[in-house]
DNA sequence: GCTATACTTAAGGTAAGGCTAATAACTTGT
DNA sequence: ACAAGTTATTAGCCTTACCTTAAGTATAGC
């Protein structure tokens, strides 16, 4: 029974480099706000338990069974969120934290479960998929051409006031945006008739489609 | 923040004395399954904390918040039963193992939200209530009158096989009884048209009220 | 008042997870 | 090609949260 840690190692390795992605020891210290020999440490049990391969001094990647886990994770992690909004009630914006410590307490016949229930979401309520990879390719809004059309699909980033700030510009998953100019510094767009600027910084969290 | 373990002694000493009865010690390593000093070593801490009273070689009584503590999280374990019937669909016999996880991850929030969107339940579905206590005598089977007819409120124990063997007895929380016959060892009885007999020691945890 | 039972203290163990400081291996610039 | 910088690893230790057994101490009942 893996612990709590160790499934939050792999949801880290997994987000970091996705699906195939070599991870490198530094980069999952910062990610899980934890100095990196305690990362080496856990990297040698779960190279123990067969979920990670590690070469030292190289990066490490995840095993078949580690990346069916850490897929696992994310999964019940967004089936939660969803769960909260869905069915309590919870705002979007809140759900994260909440969704971190439920997915630890989800086994494989509530993850089944909560997605039949929900009536099989296709996404989080950040616009995440639940189940496998983005089908069509989405870009950044803050790479979008001037003068095009765009749906938002997903927000790349569970940060509360992140998401807060995102909403009150009219920037929620399937809202439809006219993007109108774009500085070195800022986009202009209007969604749902008004007009609104996002610093580029935000606006790289924020994926979109082009519409037509 | 209440650890896990914090939150299992004070439910175990609310469900063993009820609001405001007095608990030994060795009462509660037993329900606990540790050894007596273990309890006595967290009894310094849930003292510490102002959650029990405890005098030393005499018993212990909750305080005031130890028994709100408490009261939260007993009725947060009925709720996530609630929330894994009703919402997931899971089978009542085999909620208790989930909701013992679950309780431990929701939030006040959570916890009103929940009671909410179920529709503001009364009790578990195993029968207990879920807002303070029972407000008309209850019986236990084993104590029915030969020849009364009684409906099934409540199933006061949680393991599994005991649930499966009364769901197989139509003995299931509202199902409409008339005893027939009290032996030593028995009760004889029918329930939905179909005689069935309980030993008593079964019977104890099935507690009954009176119909008509 | 004596003994059985119930409880507590003492002493110690384990497991998980983290840290700093020192060392070692890669990598890059010249 | 090697010195210097960066990145990882090892070594050594610490804390927290539990739990345990063995031995001593209260209490209660006869």
């Amino acid at each position: 029974m893996p612990s709590q840690s160790v499934e939050e190692y792999l949801e880290a390795i997994y987000r970091i480099g996705g699906e195939t992605g070599t991870v490198n020891t530094c980069e999952l210290a910062t990610m899980l706000g934890v100095a990196p020999p305690s990362v080496t440490t856990m990297l040698a049990r779960l190279t123990r338990d067969g979920l990670v391969e590690h070469t030292r001094y190289k990066g490490l990647k995840l095993t078949e069974s580690g990346r069916e886990m850490a897929a696992s994770m994310i999964r019940r992690h967004r089936l939660s969120e969803r769960l909260l909004t869905d069915v309590l009630g919870m705002p979007w914006q809140r759900v994260h934290e909440a969704a971190c410590k439920l997915e630890h307490v989800m086994t494989g016949e509530i993850e089944e479960r909560t997605y039949r229930a929900l009536g099989e979401p296709e996404r989080c309520p950040h616009g995440q998929m639940l189940n496998g990879d983005e089908n069509e390719p989405l870009i950044a809004l803050s790479c979008a051409k001037p003068g095009s059309k765009v749906r938002v699909v997903k927000l790349a980033e569970e940060n509360e006031e992140f998401l807060i700030a995102v909403e009150k510009l009219g920037l929620v998953p399937s809202a439809e945006v006219t993007v109108s100019a774009i500085s070195d510094s800022e986009i202009c767009y209007s969604a749902a008739g008004t007009e609104h600027q996002i610093p580029i910084d935000l606006a790289q969290y924020v994926w979109v489609r082009p519409v037509e």
